[in-house]
DNA sequence: AAACGGATTGGCT
DNA sequence: GCCAATCCGTTTC
């Protein structure tokens, strides 16, 4: 396979308008490297946090504890924090420091490592549901606490461009899934996804 | 030191 | 397609 990746630059998550990120990171390659086993997935659905104005975000309203203050840092780190008492979830934090902006990465479709991905899910990768939504996205790639405020150009995490690029009409935007308690803000339409693609979690219509 | 609650998943009908 | 388990880190007392 001829390939000629290149790392997304720094810059690149300095970016003010992470709706805007949030639309862009599809089709972008997410990687990992544990113990020398390489995973990486092309990034079918996201959803954007907006910072303190953001009633589903958790740093709504300015919120500052030990969990949210990695979201406060300077973009292009992770946010990887437990849902539920099981399932860790990762976020790219973007924008400049202090501004508590992140991407939620829903869903990947696997690209490399596929083996150690289906050793890690207990399933094949031929299954949707092997990286569909965020928890499942997670554990295939390897993702848990210990990746929590990681530079994401470095050689555990990162990020390539493989200049996959999906038109307007292959790209649906949706409310985001599980925020009910966001109240208006949950109606957003700041959910993006690749139309049709079986890697995509289950909330599968606009 | 104790209670809380959740950016979900997957099993079951 | 619906519904319910789950459980530990985070927050607060």
């Amino acid at each position: 396979m001829v390939e000629s990746p290149s790392k997304i630059p720094f810059s690149y998550y300095l970016n003010p308008d992470v709706i805007f990120l949030a639309k862009d990171l599809l089709g972008k390659v997410l990687y990992t490297q544990i113990d020398g086993e390489i995973t990486s997935g092309i990034i079918v659905e996201t959803e954007a946090y907006f910072g303190i104005q953001d009633k589903a975000s958790h740093a709504y309203g300015g919120r500052r504890t030990d969990r949210t203050e990695t979201l406060y840092s300077q973009g292009g780190v992770s946010y990887v924090y437990l849902c539920y008492g099981i399932h860790h979830l990762f976020n790219i934090v973007s924008s400049v420091e202090g501004e508590p902006h992140a991407v939620l990465i829903r869903a990947i479709e696997p690209l490399t490592g596929k083996d150690i991905m289906e050793t890690r899910r207990n399933m094949s990768a031929s299954k949707g549901a092997i990286s569909a939504g965020p928890g499942s996205a997670a554990k295939a790639l390897g993702i848990d606490r210990s990746f929590n405020k990681k530079d994401l150009g470095g050689e555990e995490i990162w990020l390539e461009d493989h200049g996959i690029r999906y038109t307007e009409d292959q790209i649906a935007a949706s409310p985001r899934v599980g925020v009910a308690y966001a109240q208006e803000d949950a109606l957003l339409p700041w959910r993006f996804f690749i139309k049709g693609n079986k890697y995509v979690s289950k909330p599968n219509k606009v």
